[in-house]
RNA sequence: GCCCGCUUGGUGGAAUGGUAGACACAACAGACUUAAAAUCUGUCGAUCGAAAGGUCGUGCCAGUUCGAGUCUGGCAGCGGGCACCA
């Protein structure tokens, strides 16, 4: 507990403010920021029901944007007001610290990964507690420390003992001048950014984690995320991809054996014109060792990245293998193999059926190799082909005359009959490969024995740290060209073994960081008692790209765990907001060049470079990024106007999900409100201050009920807007307050008392999104707790009542009036009352009422 | 290419299927000031009208409804994601 005469002293430096014409914020926010910590009030307590806020933890590039401002602004008032209704809020920060931009700034500069980052961190970090957000740095976590990463190595240990970790190749982007491997982003047209050598595909052996196992689980508990976004519950559902089919198997003319497909439209077999088979087929690479034309082929398939995008946009390609199988119903008809670079192998069986009348990108294929299209299924009206619509079916023998839906079902239950089908559900998901060939990530505890094979690191040698002493200088993986560090003793054996020098994608570190903080300090990876308070998080807080990735990898994680006994939990994140991005306005140069905002002048409606007085051409407004070089630096904006405008200028205006424009006019708009309310409370503080709260006046007058009663209105709804994330709303509805109070000028003593009522309430409602303004005006009021500290207001009910209510009147559902009535007339009684005003009866004249309806509070219409 | 969104005044936005434009920004006019800044007051979707008031208006086209910014179908433009950026 702090001292009440601590604080005393506090209120009493304050209480000089009204000696200035405008706020001081430098000097508020930098005392206010020392007294939080001094008295230690964000440090996470367990005495009362719980409630975790999470705003995603950010990447350190080294700078802090307006995206990350606006994210922890959303989550410090969701934090701030949580604590105030009376929970005991966990609200943690941390960095997800590995990664690539480390290493190219350790190749670019000649800097250590380590040190980037670190520096980076301590740069943040500062920046992120010059904005006065109520976190609890005690939990702080940095990913790439190996007191994190050693658990999570712990962790893939047991994943890997329960058969949720395991091995088997795929592709990566290979870049054959750098010798390394490189990352989708890194591969521009085709091209290694930084040698601009032609992309080949290339086959690694690499670790996986089974999330497939996870599928139904993952799609079935979206229905429990009631406080999702819809459209990114949709976008998970889709990417999962569940669907149902059969497995067909056709022979081959030639020989016993046969090729499995995979089909969600079996009833359009009777359309079927070829097979197509993915070039990375197991049979593919086999026919191709004894035809040097098809391992040709193959390879121009793999000379393209490894990005979805790439492989959707690529021309489509084939390769006749002179090959025909057998249909499986009709004994005249074969089908020719085509090796097809658009089957995919990592899809149903890497083998389909080609139909071009009723396939998009069969219909394409067949088209280029002059393949017959068949069509088999005849629309309501004439159609043009490819139709993949509803229909009846023609051409196909048994199944003429049925229906899409209908020939599916029949097909495979004649297909399972011949015992050449089996139905088979299928996932568009694909097992997670976590292997990278970087060093600035952490290390895979695995050690390569050439007796023993793949041998776990012990336990009780965890964590495998990450040597220090690496260099950038030569291709490809530091720690795989190390001269020590790989070479070990098999822990089975005792021979010479490798280490796996690969490293987890980063995706793994981020996927269970927000259980961490509930014992950041544990020595297991996962402390089951303090976790199961904290979790699930009640309001997850991060941007919309996150959609997908991380969001179902964190899903899938908090399943797997639960799976290897750590605990009963089986979604993370309970509640989620997904914020839209922070925007501005792009500005080039007379050489086309990217000019920053601050590089620039306005003058008579045009801008010119500051430098050289160049014109300066304006472009579309864009997500805040370095590259269009159209950020603007929040420490930058915190100096000149504190972090309280800043964060006001955040919630202000836009919905917190939709994407933000910044505006100097926006900033300079938050700033003359701050001072203005400023102004407002400390020039009334001596006159309002003898009047105590304590003693309710027996009588108000009507002056005062009304403002009262806008009092206990807004406390009311700035509530429910913050329940909601209505938070521009919520500023909205603190301005008008604001207003209103302005307009107020009291006269007698119940008038003072009401007065004293809203600017208390003011202050205490526009805590959680100014805190430091909030604290000073709290002390100027004469409290001796920080505000933080403070109840959040309940508005009386009696005051929330309306004696009358204004009723909108249309006839035809067209607006032709108002009028003032009681909220409890009947309907009958407002009829009549709508039916004899002098503008209903001019539209109603001679014609009839055919209907009346009244929705009370809302509307009446008169229909004719 | 595939999946998911978004589109309302000069601008950001508000509106449980029920008075479109709350609250701001910008602009303009005025007050205060020697002046400027700051602050305060007023006007502010388009159009017709002296006014009262009318008509039109939420990206485009159609539909459902007594009533559509809101629901349904189609189209256009812009954005997010696409599995190795985080």
């Amino acid at each position: 507990m702090r001292s009440s005469a601590e604080l005393a002293i506090t209120v009493q430096k304050s209480s000089i403010i009204a000696m200035d014409t405008r706020y001081n914020f430098r000097e508020n926010e930098e005392k206010w920021q020392k007294a939080w910590d001094q008295h230690a009030i964000y440090e996470t307590k367990e005495n009362k029901p719980k409630y975790y806020v999470l705003e995603m933890l950010p990447y350190p590039s080294g700078r802090l944007h307006m995206g990350h401002v606006r994210n922890y602004t959303i989550g410090d008032v969701i934090a701030r007001y949580k604590h105030a209704c009376g929970y005991s809020v966990l609200h943690p920060m941390g960095w997800d610290a590995f990664g690539l931009p480390a290493e190219n700034a350790a190749i670019k500069n000649n800097v250590h990964p380590k040190t980037w980052t670190l520096e980076n961190i301590q740069h943040m970090k500062q920046e992120i507690k010059s904005l006065g957000i109520s976190y609890d740095w005690k939990r702080e976590i940095a990913t790439c420390s190996p007191e994190y990463y050693g658990q999570e190595q712990k962790i893939f240990l047991d994943f890997l003992k329960a058969g949720i970790a395991y091995r088997k190749e795929s592709f990566v982007n290979w870049d054959p001048i750098e010798g390394s491997v490189l990352a989708n982003e890194q591969v521009i047209d085709g091209k290694g950014w930084r040698s601009g050598a032609l992309i080949e595909q290339r086959k690694l052996s690499q670790w996986f984690f089974k999330i497939t196992d996870f599928a139904p689980e993952l799609l079935d508990d979206l229905a429990h995320l009631g406080n999702w976004p819809v459209q990114v519950k949709t976008m998970q559902k889709n990417w999962i991809g569940r669907s149902t089919g059969v497995r067909i198997r056709f022979s081959f003319l030639e020989n016993e054996e046969g090729l499995e497909t995979f089909s969600t439209q079996p009833g359009t077999l009777f359309g079927a014109t070829f097979l197509g088979i993915s070039p990375d087929h197991p049979f593919v690479e086999k026919l191709a060792t004894s035809l040097p034309a098809l391992q040709t082929f193959m390879a121009e398939c793999r000379a393209r990245g490894t990005s979805q995008k790439d492989i959707d946009t690529a021309e489509k390609k084939g390769f006749n293998t002179g090959l025909t199988l057998q249909h499986p119903f009709l004994k005249d008809k074969v089908l020719p193999l085509y090796v097809a670079n658009f089957v995919l192998m990592d899809y149903g069986t890497g083998v389909i059926f080609g139909c071009p009348a009723h396939d998009e990108r069969d219909y394409e294929f067949a088209e280029k190799y002059k393949l017959p299209i068949l069509p088999v299924v005849e629309g309501p009206e004439e159609v043009s082909l490819p139709y993949e619509g509803e229909g009846t079916l023609i051409n196909s023998d048994f199944l003429d005359g049925l229906s899409v839906k209908e020939a599916n079902e029949e097909v495979i239950r004649r297909l399972v009959e011949k015992k050449i089908g089996v139905r088979e559900t299928n996932y568009k998901l694909r097992d997670w490969g976590v292997s990278r060939q970087r060093y600035w990530g952490c290390p895979i505890p695995i050690i390569h024995c050439p007796i023993c094979g793949i041998v776990p690191v012990p336990e009780n040698q965890l964590p495998v740290k990450l040597p220090d002493d690496v260099s950038f200088d030569q291709p490809g993986n530091p720690l795989d060209n190390h001269p020590t560090w790989k070479h070990v003793n098999c822990p089975k054996c005792g021979e010479a073994a490798v280490r796996e020098t690969d490293t987890f994608d980063t995706f793994v570190d981020s996927s269970w960081y927000f259980i961490r903080y509930c014992a950041p300090n544990f020595p297991q990876p996962i402390d089951k008692e303090k976790s199961e308070f904290w979790l699930p998080v009640d309001q997850y807080i991060g941007g919309i790209e996150h959609a997908i990735l991380h969001l179902l990898y964190a899903r899938f994680f908090t399943k797997a765990l639960a799976k290897c006994g750590y605990w009963t939990i089986s979604e993370p994140f309970k509640n989620l907001l997904t914020q839209g991005m922070v925007c501005h306005e792009t500005y080039r140069d007379e050489a086309g060049a990217w000019v920053y905002p601050h590089e620039i002048e306005k003058r008579d409606g045009q801008f010119f470079k500051i430098t050289d007085g160049t014109p300066i051409k304006v472009g579309r407004s864009e997500k805040m990024s370095k590259s269009k070089s159209n950020a603007i630096p929040a420490n930058k904006m915190v100096e000149e106007y504190g972090a309280d405008t800043l964060r006001l200028f955040m919630l202000s205006d836009s919905p917190p999900e939709r994407d933000i424009e910044w505006t100097d006019a926006g900033i300079e708009g938050s700033w003359r409100y701050l001072n203005k309310v400023w102004r407002l409370v400390s020039s009334h503080v001596s006159m309002i201050k003898a009047i105590k709260l304590a003693d309710v006046p027996l009588e108000f007058t009507d002056n005062a009920i009304e403002l009262r009663k806008c009092t206990h209105k807004t406390i009311f709804h700035v509530s429910e807007d913050i329940e909601r994330f209505h938070l521009n709303r919520y500023i909205a509805r603190l301005r008008e307050f604001t207003n209103a109070i302005e307009d107020f000028s009291p006269r007698e003593p119940s008038e003072l008392w009401a007065l004293h009522e809203a600017l208390h309430a003011l202050v205490l409602l526009m805590a959680p999104a100014v805190p430091h303004l909030a604290e000073t005006l709290w002390a100027a009021l004469g409290h001796e707790m920080f505000v933080y500290e403070a109840s959040w207001p309940k508005p009386d009910p009696d005051l929330l009542r309306e004696e009358s209510i204004k009723l909108a009147i249309q006839v035809n559902g067209k607006l032709r009036g108002t009028i003032e009535i009681s909220p409890d007339l009947s309907e009958e009684n407002v009829k009549n009352l709508v039916l004899d005003l002098p503008f209903v009866k001019a539209q109603v004249q001679d014609k009839i009422v055919k209907k009346f309806i009244y929705i009370p509070g809302r509307i009446a219409n008169v229909v004719l």
